[in-house]
DNA sequence: TAATTTATGTCACCGCATGACAGATGACAA
DNA sequence: TTGTCATCTGTCATGCGGTGACATAAATTA
């Protein structure tokens, strides 16, 4: 790897953790791009370089994590249920984070928490999941062998995101407390749906596209 | 009413119509305050003391809708079990929308296509939705005689809040359409979850606050 | 009509975000 | 090492979103 491209993630990584700092201690709005840029020694202009905007250095965490989701989803072998393999999707993202270098997860948490506090980035985070839903769901078709356009796939990730969203975002405290609190909401689940309830049953369709 | 009162209602109306009309012809970040005002006759700045920012007139119509349901929610008997008043509950706002007059059904409607097609108002009506979420826990946990810390009345309301997802924004075709799709996916749900799946049954508590 | 309240317009200002251009710096071949 | 090229960066200018301050116009009340 060149000399360039080591500055280019040294640059992103003090880009994110001054931002974050910052964030955590002066508050998401009350700081400015100007504010971070300089404490990198960076212009501002530059700053956009790496950042689409404010929201994304803030969320490019939670974003990675979200990837890192899809990717083992997008693994999981077929003979898993929709369900079981979003489960274990699930599972296998926190395990990767809980996997990495100590400082990469600390930087994971901070953003946790500054998310959790600040409402505008919490909507954030809520449509890069969004952006993904459409993956999902086709992923899901897949397995059931449905349509993407079918109500059934649709119930199954609107389901699991709602519960993918109480333990991810109940998790500030650590990744330990968050695969925890991923256990107790998967058990609770079990015990509320029937078996097989992620298979593409008989009929329920009434197809209609959003 | 004085004539004060009434011209206010007047010009707030008409914001609102000038801005999604203008939005949807335009697109949202296409449109600029000023040529909403421009349209009103009014000035820019008199636009932000009717609505908190350009996202706030997008969303005042769904938002609205969604104070509909929680007061509907309010009013449910406690005999109801917890997700059966959440239904009956949707159910309701959709029969409140289709009873008021055809002009704010219509602007409703145009508001509903709007958001859809606007990924930044998807995650700005999100928002909406979980800033009223804490409330709507409280009054399952309420019902279910558990504490709002307790997992299972979050876990309720984020299963149902995926439900209301799913028909809530596949219905800018009508409101006709969308009473149709509630319909279907309370069927499926009625497939999918065991009898009594919303009533705190023996354990599971598990509290932990977010 | 006079006094008070309140809505509106004007002006100034800040922060976010983007395009354009010039200069600095690393990559690479001779 | 040197020269060329690609690319990263800083500076400048601009537009839009959003807010505070103040004066003016309009409605309310007496």
């Amino acid at each position: 790897m060149g000399l360039r491209e080591r500055k280019k993630v040294q640059t992103r990584n003090a880009l994110i953790d001054a931002a974050l700092e910052l964030f955590l201690t002066q508050g998401y709005e009350a700081t400015t791009i100007d504010q971070i840029a300089a404490r990198v020694d960076v212009s501002p202009r530059t700053f956009f370089r790496y950042f689409s905007s404010k929201e994304d250095v803030a969320l490019s965490l939670p974003a990675d994590s979200q990837e890192i989701f899809l990717a083992e989803f997008a693994a999981r072998p077929d003979s898993e249920s929709p369900y079981a393999a979003l489960s274990a999707s699930m599972r296998a993202m926190i395990g990767t984070l809980r996997d990495k270098d100590p400082e990469e997860a600390a930087r994971f948490l901070k953003a946790r928490r500054l998310v959790d506090e600040t409402p505008a980035l919490l909507a954030g985070q809520m449509r890069l999941l969004m952006e993904n839903e459409k993956r999902l769901v086709a992923e899901v078709a897949r397995r059931q062998g449905t349509s993407p356009d079918d109500l059934r796939p649709q119930f199954v990730v609107s389901i699991f995101t709602g519960l993918g969203m109480i333990c991810y975002n109940a998790g500030p405290e650590g990744l330990d407390i968050m695969a925890r609190r991923l256990d107790d909401v998967l058990t609770l689940a079990d015990r509320s749906l029937r078996p097989g309830w992620d298979l593409a049953a008989a009929d329920a369709s009434s197809s209609a596209a959003g």
